[in-house]
DNA sequence: CCATAAGCGAGACGGTACGTCTCGTCTTCCG
DNA sequence: CGGAAGACGAGACGTACCGTCTCGCTTATGG
């Protein structure tokens, strides 16, 4: 039983806009770039006033992030049969997400400008960082289930591992292919995840 | 006839001018963030015209660049005897620097603006990515002095090495940092060098 | 089968909102002034959806005229016994009118207004200016009757004159109050009669 | 010896914007009345910018105020040999100027706005009623000087009578013109000068 | 030793985008 | 079916910065 919380009254607000302001947003993200980018133009693409733009989002961020938040989620663990391949899947899947255009722009300044906007922060731990998360324990789980990591019983440790691998996957990849600007290939992927591998073996043992 | 000399001519730039841009810049980065920084308060804050500003630096993101490069300078490498401490240090000064204020806010906004501009990429690279790189060639150096490492003999793969370590480190802590926004606190510091060093030693294996 | 009676069914319109309607037109012009008069704040203030305020009066203009009308008709022609207290008196009267904050600076927004609008313009006339030629009518006859005034047997010359009337006290008396912005007192208002008095006696004569 | 009082510092304000923004809007009022006027109508007809526009006048009303008080200043009292004809001349005068589109809807509408705005009314003053007041009080010393009309020793009583005269011919003109919509034409103006010099002469007697 | 030339502060300039406001219309549901 | 509630497309508002452009200084060399 979802609490659906409806004003009742008036005319409900446009699925329909909804929709295409994110859709425009994204598209005006990977042609004009974060700071190109301005409230007026997603309104005209998405052929929406801007007072309803602002009904919605309050800030160009909050918008960005909604709109690339659903990007994220085409994010998977394709079972390949052993953790390393699984990993490499994913590390390679996620610096692909990081080239498309819209990504790469958005990302870094979301995460900018979220350093002086605590709600921000949260917006974009919700929408997008936490619900990444679930690869890395499905990884776990899956890793687990076939013999090749041991189950850890502190629930705390087996946590704060997680944390851990989360941060080093997403850092590793989000600097190599924004700062670093070097590609992430299938060597990289292999070099980076055995290490990885290899290093997490010795902090769990 | 070509004249060689060139700037001569003229009243000479003032230095004082160029560090109390720099110094302004910094300041007002710490107390505005990056999206409400202009060019015009780093100009009234140091007592300068925008012209002179203007005459410098072309945009805020080389400017911030600029400004923010010289705090990267400050990370050393201290000889604390072992591979380990080595880099534990590193990483505790490292996140160190991202928690001030106007490295945090500026760190990730060039870097969005850079995705869109190869000059602002190669200008954050020259002033700050690649100058850090000499931390992980020295501790790298001085653990095959100590003998803690082996040295590799092939010269390319060796680079390759240093640029993932260097893409390891640098984007776990900024993605700690700035992203989970977790404290990078000593057992971190101690559970991350641990992963770090453990998957090096089964990468060159 | 078409419906044949109109009107018949669904609910009558309200006749309470219209009163409410320009009775809170009045007070907001009054406390807001003409330009900051808004159609949403009428309708806040009546307690009414714009709708409802937009199905009977197309514009604010129109809205104004007819909340203001009504102020305009108790202006009264009081019997003062003679020809100059008479006049006087209604001098007076007009004045202490556009004293109200309401007529002010309702009066003259609509006159401009309806400078680009002929439709505004006859509203103006059939609802506010016309109805009140009726006190000149009615002094000049009450004048004749006095034996004060002789009756002009050109019916289009006498209609002519009273219009001349009208333009010059309506006229002077507005100027005075809104442009001059000079109080309308006892001692102005017998100079202004003595001279439009005098004035008549030698056109018509 | 006028004081200069001048910044002296930057780059100088532009004379020609001055003038062509007045030009333009001029223009505009003509063209789209008061109420439709905008001040970026006005920018873009100047070829000048919003800001420029805002930096020289705070509000439309004001700008519009200086922008047809120039027209006023065409008034003159051309010497026909009589004070009738005097009259006369400048009634019609004044009248052909209200018959133009900019006065015509700029007039009403800033006299309107200044019922709420002190500062606007006292604008409207000094740009533009006070300087027609010379008309009054030339037409009154070159009657004088014909014989046409005594001296009034008594100056304040004089200067209250060139008030009243003023009101009534200001008064009685727009309101024949913008108000009742009448032609200001050779007959009336004879009818209405005869009423005004009638009566001056029973309030001076 | 003063002409030349660049640098400097101040601030106006033509622009662009902002985020808000009001307009007049259009759903929606309630009575 | 009238009315309240309120979302909608449209577009003006007045402000903030942008990066450029005069201005009238100031400060260096170099003829």
């Amino acid at each position: 039983m979802v609490a659906v919380m409806c004003s009742r009254k008036g005319r409900p607000r446009s699925a329909e806009a909804d929709s295409a302001i994110l859709e425009a947003t994204r598209a005006a993200l990977g042609e004009l770039g974060w700071s190109k980018l301005t409230m007026g133009e997603v309104a005209t693409r998405a052929g929406v006033a801007k007072t309803t733009l602002y009904r919605r989002w309050p800030a160009k961020s909050e918008l960005v992030v909604d709109a690339v938040a659903v990007l994220f989620d085409e994010l998977e663990l394709p079972d390949r049969g052993s953790l390393a391949a699984d990993v490499e899947g994913v590390v390679i899947q996620f610096a692909a997400l990081l080239e498309r255009p819209e990504t790469k722009t958005a990302l870094m300044a979301v995460v900018a400008e979220s350093t002086r906007d605590e709600a921000l922060r949260a917006r974009i731990r919700t929408s997008i960082v936490d619900r990444q998360k679930r690869l890395v324990l499905l990884g776990r789980e899956r890793a687990q289930t076939r013999g090749e990591l041991p189950r850890e019983p502190d629930t705390a440790k087996a946590a704060r591992t997680a944390d851990l691998i989360f941060d080093v996957i997403a850092g590793a990849v989000v600097h190599r292919t924004l700062v670093s600007a070097e590609p992430v290939d299938e060597e990289w992927a292999r070099t980076f995840t055995a290490l990885l591998l290899g290093g997490l073996a010795s902090v769990q043992s």
